[in-house]
DNA sequence: TATTTATAGAAAATCGTTTGCGAATCCATA
DNA sequence: TATGGATTCGCAAACGATTTTCTATAAATA
């Protein structure tokens, strides 16, 4: 069977080419009868348009771009599932593209795409700073829209949507410090990502106030694993911390296990408290104290900025930046310690 | 600044477009010192292809599309993410469209995908009947290649992947029935969907060999909140099983919260058993018995089976089917009980 | 030397759609 | 019955790559 194009169409009826596309299209130029006409022939034939040739022809694809660590894991699937929301009913497609967290797929990816000419992307890049250049191209030669979410590129001048992690970290160590503990550790994200740094970054600004050594802060690798094995190794040490901040989601998951497996008591053994909440947080037994963020609202945000700066990309200028507060939410994993 | 094409580079170079297409294609028909030097001036100006140009004229756009009911969640992410280690490296590109479990949005999305000229589909359908007539077109008439996972539609030609769930479910009930247990309700997923259906049918055959009563039979609506509310309406009843299963993941979540909020005992007030593992059926307290399927494995022969059937699109008569075995998994929320 | 045969490259057709421009038709007003 | 402004539609040129066809040159064969 022949691919049913424009041009079947027209020849069906004997009109032009240029006449299907502006009935189809509901361009003006075309009477109503014969307007009816064709899309009744379109539908009965069904035809649907070639998004190549469109693409092509109009350098525009509806396509918008995502670049992201991981398609698992709760965090960033949520971040997704409240993009799609906002993007989808205006017939704009998402496509997803996997970093690994590694700066050399990214950028592999961001060719990806430019060839396939997305009209903007979204972005939680893999590195601080090792792509810069190539976003800075992006957006400023390819004049292609970028909105970060969750994470940053220093120096590239663009949009973001990001969590407030200093305070968030504040509000744990704060928070562990009023129920006395002075020896804390922290099992943080990958170093080298935005947040892994300031998470990490905020919680040894209190260095001189409590005790915090060398030895009790673990890089846990943003993942389950990570964290799993950053807990045991950090639990078996002689001199260890009374309260342990695990800095974000899928650590959180690993460190449960571990918890499990090594039958340590939370939080008669140690007290723990999370960046990041999660259904699982909650039936924990005991339930785990923790800052949240809601990346649901955060896609939101971002895909609302993205469309934003791509219906006015004539003032380039304006700048929408974003800052989410977390919200405390206090369960049961911390103990009361004499000071 | 100028996009860079074939023919920027052909004119800088004082040749035509068809030769730096064949130099950077690698195909023969130009010397091996222009080809050099046409490669030099391509990376040195940055050029990148035009997929839409590409698309266009070969047909083919090195795009896979994805049918799923939703990005968030565990299971079908982890899907996903096996699927796109085998075809990345590989050059295709995913496009994940969600259906939300709806036929029509289900719909819509494959006729997005068959304007985008996807190369082959992937699909974990919404509904078991609802859009058979539009799969077996698309297989058929337009020779897209279609690999179900986790799901069918019924009568419609095409290769899957399944898990065996009538088994996993006797597995789970045999179980229960070996500790003691003769009433045994269930939370199940969404009606309508293949996997609703197949493990709620599996259930319904011990009718007269256990007890089984309308009333603790839910429909889980394959969610936390569905689970969640299924079981705190299930758990009220006087007359109620002594042993649930809930049968998948997310709802498993669900229950395990109201398990919580209700100050439900595990396993002494309800036997509780889990279709679907996860990491927190591991940590809860008491950790969940379960039958396990592996999504990452799931997501890696669908993909494997559709780049089969892409490579040989000529031999359409032989489909490959397979069905996956579960695994159980035995923990501690079970109770023996007297019978 | 004449004729074939490779080879390297140019020229042009093609994919399906959009869109500026010009042509034709229609209706109303003078 | 002109005149003129809408309205409706067709023509043809893009968009950027691939691919087929064609040409010129050089090498090889008779």
């Amino acid at each position: 069977m022949n691919k049913i194009t424009l041009k079947v169409i027209a020849e069906k009826l004997g009109v032009s080419v240029s006449t299907v596309s502006r009935a189809l299209a509901n361009k003006p130029g075309v009477s109503k009868e014969l307007r009816n006409k064709i899309i009744a022939t379109a539908k009965k034939l069904g035809y649907y348009p070639d998004a190549t040739a469109m693409g092509l022809r109009r350098g525009k694809t509806m396509i918008i771009g995502v670049l992201l660590p991981e398609l698992s894991g709760d965090f960033f699937s949520q971040i997704v599932t409240g993009m799609e929301k906002v993007l989808f009913h205006l017939g704009y497609r998402l496509m997803l593209c996997p970093t690994d967290d590694d700066p050399e797929k990214e950028a592999s990816q961001i060719k990806v795409l430019l060839s396939q000419k997305v009209e903007g992307i979204l972005s939680a890049p893999a590195d601080m700073k090792a792509n810069r250049t190539l976003y800075s191209h992006v957006i400023n030669d390819m004049k292609i829209p970028v909105v970060f979410f969750d994470r940053l590129v220093e120096g590239v001048d663009a949009d973001y949507v990001l969590t407030d992690n200093e305070d968030g970290i504040r509000q744990l160590v704060n928070y562990l410090i009023s129920k006395g503990h002075r020896k804390i550790g922290m099992i943080h994200p990958l170093r080298g990502t935005f947040t892994g740094e300031a998470r990490l970054r905020a919680f040894l600004e209190y260095k001189n106030k409590i005790e915090i050594k060398e030895e009790w802060i673990k890089d846990g690798k943003s993942s389950e694993i990570g964290g799993y094995e950053a807990f045991k190794d950090l639990i078996k040490k002689k001199d260890r911390p009374t309260a342990l901040i695990v800095a974000n989601n899928l650590m959180t998951l690993g460190v449960l296990k571990a918890v499990k497996d090594l039958s340590i008591k939370i939080p008669d053994d140690v007290s723990l408290v999370s960046f990041d909440d999660s259904y699982w947080n909650e039936i924990f037994d005991p339930p785990i104290t923790c800052v949240a963020q809601d990346p649901h609202q955060i896609g939101l945000i971002a895909a609302t900025i993205l469309l934003d700066k791509m219906k006015n990309k004539s003032e380039k200028e304006k700048k929408t930046n974003v800052v989410l507060k977390v919200k405390f939410i206090e369960r049961s994993s911390v103990k009361k310690v004499k000071e």
